[in-house]
DNA sequence: GACCAGGCACATC
DNA sequence: GATGTGCATGGT
């Protein structure tokens, strides 16, 4: 492990202490993680739960539930989570890849090697990359980092990597330092979010974060 | 009332 | 490859 893999060990180890594990990704099912994963691109997580709320009323959180909605039905259901006409066209493009390539199953999803359904995830419209592996990390719960806006934001300040990184720059330096462990990502994640909502915001308030003087 | 939120696709240079 | 824009609601 470098220098780098040792900073982002004292973080998790800091982070960890000081506010414990999140328990992520909330969602009671592998299909409502992967909602979840859509509903919440550049939105906050509190609007994706009143969706999530509704789509569970109307009993249509699941597959086939999904698939049989209406577009134009099913955006009004998920409207407060923002941007609902599209990510309604988002859940339904997800939805029939589901059913074309794994006969509607999430489950069936795990035959297939990681790399492999990476590739096949990002061809759907819709699903970029922090969606494409907050579904294999989150939902199947095999080790891929997670890379978002936080995580670059803090990474950045702290002089691991410099702003202008690409995304599969930041996760290859993660995953190189720490080694493939789904449990450290899974966690790890979850607390650089928590850091991002509470200290290290666009404009940063630093008083009293675990990563003071780091 | 501005600013922000657990991105992504697409157009343009 | 880099940069800019549309997509929309709800909380601070």
């Amino acid at each position: 492990m470098g220098q780098k893999g040792k900073i982002l060990v004292e973080m998790y180890e800091r982070l960890l202490r000081a506010v414990g594990p999140r328990h992520w990704w909330p969602g009671e099912s592998p299909f409502e993680v992967i909602v979840g994963a859509i509903l919440t691109q550049n939105t906050s997580w509190s609007n994706v739960e009143k969706a999530i709320d509704n789509l569970k009323k109307a009993g249509i959180l699941s597959a086939p539930g999904m698939r049989g909605v209406d577009r134009d039905e099913l955006a009004q259901v998920i409207k407060p989570s923002g941007f609902y006409r599209l990510k309604a066209k988002r859940l339904k493009r997800f939805v029939d890849f589901l059913y074309e390539e794994f006969d509607g199953d999430v489950n069936r999803m795990r035959s297939q090697d990681r790399g492999s359904l990476r590739e096949k995830l990002l061809k759907v419209d819709g699903i970029g990359p922090e969606t494409a592996d907050s579904i294999i990390l989150y939902a199947l719960g095999e080790p891929i980092f997670v890379v978002d806006a936080y995580t670059k934001r803090i990474f950045s300040r702290h002089k691991l990597i410099s702003e202008n990184w690409s995304y599969e720059e930041v996760q290859g330096m993660v995953m190189g330092e720490l080694g493939r462990d789904v449990g450290i990502y899974n966690e790890f994640h979850a607390l650089l979010v928590f850091l991002g909502k509470h200290w290290c915001r666009r404009v940063p308030r630093c008083g009293g974060c675990p990563l003071e003087g780091l």
